[in-house]
DNA sequence: CTCAGTGTTCAGTG
DNA sequence: TCACTGAACACTGA
């Protein structure tokens, strides 16, 4: 469940089951595409053993800095996750439920035992999440090239409108671009856009002070709302596009009765609803 | 059997 | 060189 909030919320997971703890036991799938090549004995040989020091984000990145290099990174693709053997698992929208009662979970890729006996499992059923070592996280070619986080590192007004004048594809496109606003998805940018009143389509460029206003506090407001939330979908607002999105089906309406259209813009399935979206 | 899909990367184009 | 676009990747569940 990967965009920033669900990330942000497995960062807290793997927190609250990993941090200031030492590593007793890796236990590692042998895939080659999840792990690049790397065999389970080489992941092991650098984690088992290891204090964990902290666990970071940015964008839809997460590594743990441990007492000593190479630390490792993960990335959830479109369908990973952690889990810890009681923590109730967030349902996704669509695709796979994991079954809460089996430990270690189906499609487990990596299981990590701490020395106080908590366990931590990634998930990745559909096998475009990635796990690998890195010797610096923050010089990684994937996560050195990304723009803002906007949990860390939200630019200020001025400089976020300066950016977009810059712009010339749609704001679809950009929202979802990692190098311009890292964490941001399919679904956070058409929450953003639907919030903010604008059309999909629109160029960056195109937009007046007032309209970049309210796309700067759209993407401030969601992102906030949905981590202080944990990512738990039941709790978004019902007047969120996101819970009358799914589907594509012609019926679709938002809470108050509006009509949602699908289209693909920027590469994406993306739902926005045109009476309110200019 | 067919197809969509909460993502990233890379090749191709302008 | 850079911004942008579209296809490829993998595979489950509907």
């Amino acid at each position: 469940m990967p965009e920033l909030p669900e990330v942000e919320y497995g960062r807290k997971v793997a927190e609250k089951s990993c941090a200031k703890k030492v590593i007793q036991e890796v236990h590692c799938d042998n895939d080659s595409i999840v792990f690049e090549n790397k065999l389970p004995a080489e992941i092991k040989r650098a984690l088992v053993g290891r204090r964990v020091l902290e666990i970071c984000r940015r964008g839809k990145f997460l590594w743990f800095e441990l007492d000593k290099t190479p630390w490792p990174i993960f990335h959830f693709g479109m369908t990973g996750s952690f889990h810890t053997p009681d923590q109730p698992t967030i349902q996704l929208e669509s695709g796979p439920t994991v079954e809460s009662s089996q430990w270690p979970p189906r499609f487990t890729k990596i299981r990590l035992v701490m020395d106080d006996g908590c366990e931590l499992a990634m998930t990745n059923s559909r096998r475009l999440g990635r796990i690998r070592l890195s010797p610096n996280p923050l010089e990684d070619p994937s996560i050195a090239k990304l723009g803002f986080d906007p949990l860390i590192d939200m630019p200020a007004l001025e400089s976020f409108q300066e950016s977009l004048g810059k712009r010339k594809g749609n704001l679809k496109g950009l929202l979802l671009n990692q190098s311009f606003a890292a964490g941001v998805g399919n679904w956070i940018a058409d929450e953003v856009l639907f919030q903010a009143g604008i059309a999909p389509t629109r160029r960056a460029n195109t937009l007046g002070a007032e309209e970049s206003l309210n796309l700067y506090d759209a993407l401030t407001k969601i992102v906030k709302t949905a981590v202080e939330l944990d990512a738990d979908k039941s709790r978004f607002p019902n007047t969120w596009l996101f819970h009358h999105r799914w589907g594509q089906n012609q019926e679709a309406q938002t809470a108050e009765g509006e009509t949602i259209e699908f289209a693909q813009i920027g590469g994406r399935t993306t739902a926005w609803v045109p009476s309110r979206q200019r």
